[in-house]
DNA sequence: CGATGAACCTAACAGTGTAAGGTAGCGATT
DNA sequence: AATCGCTACCTTACACTGTTAGGTTCATCG
């Protein structure tokens, strides 16, 4: 709090007049980072629709890494126009209520499973490797006698200079979206 | 620190010549909760091995709310086992490294997306909704005006008594664990 | 017996969030 | 013109936090 008070030339204790408490800060923070990932648009089809809520969610939640783990039981005003946006696309799209919430489950469980992921592991901006990851990875005998499978799976696919784990995101995106589709298209005959 | 330290009945800084730091003592932790999840026995095959391993994920991960975004870059000597020995039981089902490096991703996303929501929706231990959650939601007209698709579908199917979050689990992993059976048949001819 | 090292301790410090209450400035009301 | 009320900011103070630096106790072993 005296930090981002100094930061705005004023003392800590104003920002009391415009803030709860800290917590609240917070929510509102993430609130805001919530609020710059894309609403669908009316008119598109749900899945390309879902397909670019959740690569803007990986975007938006890539830049704020910070994000992720602080998300509260308190969604504020833009998460939940995000949500009701999102359920509206679906249901207009023929999604049963239960169908839609199944759907959204799993599509935000993999979104923030991913964000919170790549906001661990720690990448560079671009998406690789960091020199530390790669020392971790690549580093010692220790690596390969006690985890055999993970230093081969490092060596052989991780290290590889073309690696990149955002290819991971389109990886598992395509197939929660087939498998929404085909739920989907098994429900309503 | 201090009220660790009068628990086991010492001094703060005690706890200091186990643990390096307070981050130091976090990470353990986190180590400690991963380490509860249930590895895959070798003989398994590899979709009842991955279901085994995601539902006791899960339920962990639900018994310890606060581990999941507690998550750091330094995974301890558990976590590392653990993903040593579900790379190994994919990859003698015949994944390819790269294979495996998917199917772990698009899976670890899920689980810990799914825990993530799981401990900020506030749940209460049966996974029903708390009286507090069903306050937020059955709420005022506000509700209903700035956010109706949320509303709806919050009173035609969340609400509903025999609604459990939980079983949004079971959903998602089935359309999970098909899409990667699919993905990996179609690679190996 | 003296050395070693594990386990714990005391004292202190720089920060932390925030409760309680005060104040400058300004437009509106009387 | 004097008063009120409101917004935005400030001062002081307190309980609490993690941690640095440097002891002390006590069993074990050569």
């Amino acid at each position: 709090m005296r930090k981002l008070a100094q930061e705005l030339r004023v003392e800590a204790m104003s920002l009391y007049y415009h803030v709860k408490s800290k917590d609240d800060l917070i929510d509102g923070m993430v609130d805001v980072v919530f609020s710059e990932i894309v609403l669908p648009s009316p008119g598109d089809d749900w899945r390309s629709a879902m397909r670019q809520r959740a690569e803007s969610a990986r975007a938006v939640l890539a830049r704020h890494p910070w994000a992720i783990a602080l998300m509260r039981s308190t969604p504020g005003a833009a998460t939940l126009k995000h949500l009701d946006a999102t359920i509206g696309c679906l249901r207009s799209a023929g999604f049963s209520p239960a169908m839609a919430g199944h759907a959204m489950s799993l599509l935000d469980s993999f979104v923030d499973g991913f964000a919170l992921q790549e906001a661990a592991l720690p990448l560079d901006p671009a998406g690789g490797m960091t020199a530390a990851t790669e020392d971790i990875l690549a580093q010692q005998q220790m690596m390969t006698d006690a985890f055999p499978h993970l230093a081969e799976i490092a060596e052989s696919y991780i290290l590889q200079p073309n690696y990149a784990f955002g290819n991971e995101f389109l990886f598992g995106l395509r197939i929660i979206l087939d498998g929404i589709d085909a739920a989907q298209a098994s429900e309503e005959p």
